[in-house]
DNA sequence: GTCCGCGTGAAACTCTCCGTCAAAGTCGAT
DNA sequence: ATCGACTTTGACGGAGAGTTTCACGCGGAC
């Protein structure tokens, strides 16, 4: 059970974006693709879906770009994941079999379990400060 | 993020074999793969995993099948899991990005509780006493 | 008008998940 | 001891999602 590359992609570009926060500046799409390494193309999907998904707002023309719809603190991991991945381990199982009810009941706990913790991070805590290139091994 | 089929099964096939536990009888392909709702050459291969992760025991020719390895109170849910899925929320990322390093910190943080979670749920759990057609709505 | 950067859709590639088939092993009966 | 039936064991394809890339249309600022 891995997470998608593009929900990486999503919170390594929104924690780049938390930067920008307070400031009249607009982050670029080749920008946020280089300091985040992140393919360019694939990260215009990405933002895309952000956007319709109300975590993040653009604007168009020159001197366009993406910025945060929200302050940071309202952002959490769990908006993020429910966005890009959908449910968090959703169940496909409708219950079958004998043991299929029982089953598909604790995976709800675990689910709930895991959604409370996703919802105690926000954005503000992906920056901390002075991360550029504090320590880089 | 959905959780797979296959572990759907594995926990289904396993809290049916709990039923055996403490008797002579062994638990057959067919048997289980009919009262679970499960493909029987599916579960072939499944169960095949579960006997090289040492959660189950075999035993061919007649009269052969399968058995719980330990009581089922030493089986918990993340034993399932983690063999069959692999790491629980594993990330690919190398931590590239200048945020990369962060997100696989705080990551790891979520699999921790998601795994401490998933430890607290043995096999006994999950038979409940009578849940043959308990509550048939 | 012209330039720059966002917006949208589709196509190719890769890889894992799901399911199926034939082969090997073991015990009971003859 | 040999045969045969039953069960596990290992190897083999197709479908689908995730990742990446490409091409072109659109909107606002200078």
């Amino acid at each position: 059970m891995k997470l998608s590359v593009k929900v990486d992609y999503a919170c390594r570009v929104l924690a780049q974006m938390t930067k920008y926060y307070g400031t009249d500046e607009l982050a670029h799409i080749e920008q946020l693709a280089e300091v985040e390494a992140v393919p360019a193309n694939y990260l215009v999907q990405i933002l895309s879906e952000l956007r319709n998904g109300g975590l993040i707002i653009s604007r168009r023309g020159k001197q366009g770009g993406y910025a945060l719809a929200r302050p940071p603190e309202e952002i959490t991991l769990y908006d993020i994941v429910k966005l890009i991945e959908g449910d968090l381990l959703e169940l496909n199982g409708t219950g079958e079999g004998q043991s299929g009810r029982r089953v598909n009941q604790i995976w709800r706990e675990v689910r709930t379990s895991l959604e409370e913790k996703c919802r105690s991070y926000s954005l503000d805590m992906f920056a901390v400060k002075g991360d550029d290139e504090m320590y880089y091994i």
